[in-house]
DNA sequence: CAGTTCACTGAATGACCTTTCAATCAATAA
DNA sequence: TTATTGATTGAAAGGTCATTCAGTGAACTG
């Protein structure tokens, strides 16, 4: 392996382990140390990497905020062209194991906890939020051009993007196993029918979002 | 002032002194002494009412969630008959100052993200959300009685709650302004009228829900 | 007024953690 | 093989912070 490569491969690891230590610990338990010791690495090694753990955490939240931004692109285009198909795969993708996973909601949440106390934090957060609010949006305007018009089109479309938020809180609380994870999914799918109820979308039972 | 009342008081103080810090620095920002500058006393006076920092913050918790509790009977008290104008009622005091404030939301938020890692802190967070849904699902029946029945009533109560959740978090990440919770309100509102189109509700400029 | 109680103070303690860095080790090049 | 480069290690330094506790003084009590 090249040598950038491998140093882009150890900081990876070095992010999935802090992922995995907030979520076992919380944002208050993480220690250096234990970073380390989930890679299987030296403690030293972190500081090498990482210019200070603030570093770390601030990396760690791009790296999230990065691949859902991806996994969100990928999953519209492997959608139908429909968008109403297109609000059902991005919910799908919301839920799946890929982005909401256990570790990944812990630590998204423990990034929002802390965001108004550190501004890096609250700008790529909010980042994040802002490009899928316009998303929903303009999926929204799509698909009730296709069934009807409504005037409060935006405040049903800030809805959908906060009730996916919201219910990642939720999962955060309960434990997001494949069964409550289905079962979020299925709370969205029941808002988007109560506002499509013309549009008949795929059986949330069927796929775990195999695709991307 | 009896000696009881004045340590109530005195741990009340210090308890929202805590809050205070948690918005302004995070969890992982707060320490004893700033707890103690904020209240105006001496940091060996935190220790003196609390056994130690985990307790002063799981009673932080509790002093939250019994404040909510609180205010939502009475708002449920003070509200209209009908299912929808107590439901309007409740998010109503969702957003209020009274409970939504910029404080509050940082230190909700804070507890849930640390929930994984707390599991007194998870309980009590749980037992919150328990409480709330059950009460949705409850409203939210009575109301479908009124305007028509639904078979996914369960899952448009627990969008509600969850929408709610969301929308804390985006008033933690874009700052609980009095004008971003009536504008979160209002996404609250459009939620119920899209589910309940004959009900008609109080316009949400109306009050700021000064009851209660 | 002397005695007692008790909230309160802040210096001292000790635990804990990040960060630094000299030494080691492995891989590659000469 | 030897030299060089750069990743890795973990001991040590330095700082931060929760917690303890002896002492102070204010407010009651008898």
């Amino acid at each position: 392996m090249p040598k950038e490569a491998q140093t882009a491969q150890r900081r990876r690891q070095l992010i999935e382990a802090t992922i995995a230590v907030i979520a076992k610990q919380g944002l208050t338990g993480l220690r250096i140390a234990d970073v380390a010791a989930v890679a299987g690495v030296s403690y030293g090694v972190v500081n090498f990497y990482f210019k200070s753990k603030d570093q770390l955490l601030a990396d760690t939240l791009e790296h999230l905020a990065a691949d859902y931004e991806e996994a969100a692109a990928e999953a519209l285009a492997a959608a139908g062209p429909s968008a109403v198909d297109q609000l059902h795969a991005v919910i799908a993708l919301d839920f799946s194991d890929r982005i909401a996973g256990r570790r990944q909601i812990a630590a998204w949440t423990a990034f929002w906890s802390e965001s108004r106390a550190n501004p890096a934090f609250r700008r790529r957060c909010v980042a994040v939020q802002d490009r899928f609010l316009a998303m929903c949006r303009r999926l929204m305007r799509e698909a009730l051009v296709e069934t009807g018009r409504r005037e409060d089109l935006d405040l049903l479309a800030a809805a959908l993007n906060n009730l996916v938020t919201g219910l990642w809180v939720e999962l955060q609380l309960r434990g997001a196993t494949r069964e409550a994870r289905l079962e979020a999914r299925r709370v969205c799918v029941a808002y988007l029918r109560a506002l499509f109820p013309q549009a008949a979308p795929g059986d949330v039972e069927a796929d775990e979002e195999t695709a991307a």
